[in-house]
DNA sequence: CGAGCCATTGAAAGAAGTCAATACAAGTGG
DNA sequence: CCACTTGTATTGACTTCTTTCAATGGCTCG
C-alpha cells in the first residue's frame, strides 16, 4: 500500500528542527520518507507507536470509529504539521492519507532517547502535546456547542489561516470528512455551504467544489463566535 | 471569596510525588491550601497561570463561554486530582468550585524550575498532559458522534470509576452540569437518566436525586460502546 | 465515454431543544 | 421550628434543527 522513497540516512536539520532539537545536537536521528495513496492507512488505532510523523506533502486525517461505523475525525494534518506523536506506546487514533501523501518518519525511541538528555527537545515535545490538547479543548466547545453554520465557519476559518494560497484555499478533504470532522453529516454541511454561499461570504472557483474564496471574513468570524 | 487555611511549608513527599517528582529531589517548593465556597471561581479563563492545583476535598468543574452564555465543560476534576496545568503562561479554562472545595496549589514557576534539572519530573509534567489530552480525545468522539443515551451512559461509567465508593455514586455536581459536560440540555440528561431507571440500569438512592446505584454495568457500558 | 464517486437539493422523519407546569429539597429568616 | 423563598429535578407538550432518505447532476478517472 505505500512506496518507500528514499533510504535511512542521517540528521537533517529541517526536520529535527521542527521537534525542538538544537542544531548542535550530536545525536543520529534515523530518517526516512514514506508516500501514501490516497485513502489508504497510515497507522490504526491500538497499533503499536513506533513512529512519528511530518506531513512533506498532501494531508491527512485522524480519526475514532464507534462499532456500527460512526465516525469521529479529531484533526487534518497538513503539510509540516507533525503527528503520531504518543507518550503511550499506542496509537489512539487511525490515520489515513486524504490525498496521495508523502511523509517523513522518525523512529520514537530514538527521539525519546534524545529528549532523555536534551531539556531543550523534551520542552518542545511538551509544548506539541500542549497544541494538540489546545486544538482538543476548543473542538470540544465546537462540537457540544455550536450550531451547524457555526461549526462550518469555524472551520473555514481555521483552514484559511492553515492553507490559503494566494486567497484560494484548496480543501483536500470531501464534504464527508469535514461532516466528520464537525460532527455533522454531508448533507447538512452543503447547505451551510450554500447558505454561506447565498450570504456572499464565500465563492466556488473553478469547476471543483473544494477551491473557495473567502469574501468576507469578518462575517465568517462573527458567524464563529469564539470568546 | 477564598479562606486561606495553611500558610507555605516546603516540600511535602504526597504532593509532590503526584506530579512525579523523585522523593530525593532537594528542590524546595513552595505550597498552601485554599478553599473555595461551592460556586466559586477559582481561576478565569486567559488569567496568568500562576499556579498549579490538586483537589484535596471536593469537585471542580472546568470550562469555556460562548460570547451569548453557552457553556462546555471540558473535566470534572475530582480528589486527587490535579488541574491548572498549563504549557503556556494562560488558563485556557475557567474554573469553579462545584461544592465547598479544598485544593493545594503548587508555584507553576517552581514546578517548572525543578523539571528543567529533573528529568523525571519532566517526563511526568508530559505524561500528566497527554493524560488530558486522551481524555479530551475520547470526549470529542462522545461529543460529535453518540446519542444522548450513549452520553449519559458513558458519564456515569467514569464516574462509577472514578467516585464510587460503597457502591453508591454521589455525584457532586448538578443535572446541569452533567448537561454542560455532555453538550445537551438539562432536561434531556434527565429524561435519559430517568429511561436507565426504568430500565433497571441504576437506582436513585435516599431522598437526594444525587445519589446513584448502578446496578446493571454491563448493560450500561453495552449503551456506551467504545470500540 | 461510461462507471462510480462526490456534491447539491428537496421532502419527510426523528432526536434533542424549548417552554412550561409541578414537585421536591435545601436554605433563610422570623 | 416552621413558613417562605430559592434552587433543582422531573415530566409533558410543542418546536426546531439536524438527520435520513431520495433524486439529480457534475466531476474524475479508468
Amino acid at each position: 500500500m505505500f512506496v518507500r522513497i528514499t533510504t535511512d540516512s542521517t540528521l537533517r536539520p529541517n526536520t529535527l528542527r521542527d521537534l525542538g532539537m538544537a542544531s548542535h545536537s550530536n545525536a543520529l536521528v534515523s530518517l526516512s520518507e514514506f508516500s501514501y495513496r490516497k485513502g489508504s492507512e497510515i497507522y490504526g488505532e491500538k497499533e503499536p507507536a513506533e513512529y512519528v510523523y511530518q506531513v512533506k506533502s498532501g494531508a491527512v486525517r485522524s480519526y475514532k470509529l464507534l462499532s456500527d461505523g460512526r465516525r469521529q475525525i479529531g484533526a487534518f494534518h497538513l503539510v509540516g504539521d507533525i503527528f503520531g506523536l504518543e507518550n503511550g506506546s499506542e496509537h489512539r487514533f487511525t490515520t489515513e492519507a486524504i490525498v496521495d501523501t508523502t511523509v517523513r518518519l522518525i523512529k520514537r525511541q530514538s527521539l525519546e532517547n534524545v529528549a532523555e538528555s536534551d531539556a531543550m527537545v523534551a520542552r518542545n515535545l511538551l509544548s506539541m502535546t500542549t497544541n494538540n490538547l489546545q486544538h482538543a479543548e476548543d473542538h470540544m466547545l465546537l462540537l457540544g456547542r455550536k450550531t451547524s453554520l457555526e461549526r462550518v465557519a469555524a472551520f473555514l476559518l481555521e483552514m484559511d489561516k492553515r492553507l490559503t494560497a494566494a486567497g484560494v484555499m484548496a480543501l483536500p478533504m470531501s464534504r464527508r470528512d469535514i461532516a466528520d470532522y464537525l460532527g455533522l453529516t454531508l448533507e447538512t454541511v452543503s447547505r451551510a455551504l450554500s447558505r454561506l454561499h447565498e450570504f456572499g461570504v464565500l465563492g466556488f472557483i473553478g469547476n471543483t467544489q473544494r477551491q473557495i474564496v473567502l469574501l468576507d471574513r469578518d462575517q465568517l468570524a462573527s458567524l464563529d463566535l469564539q470568546p
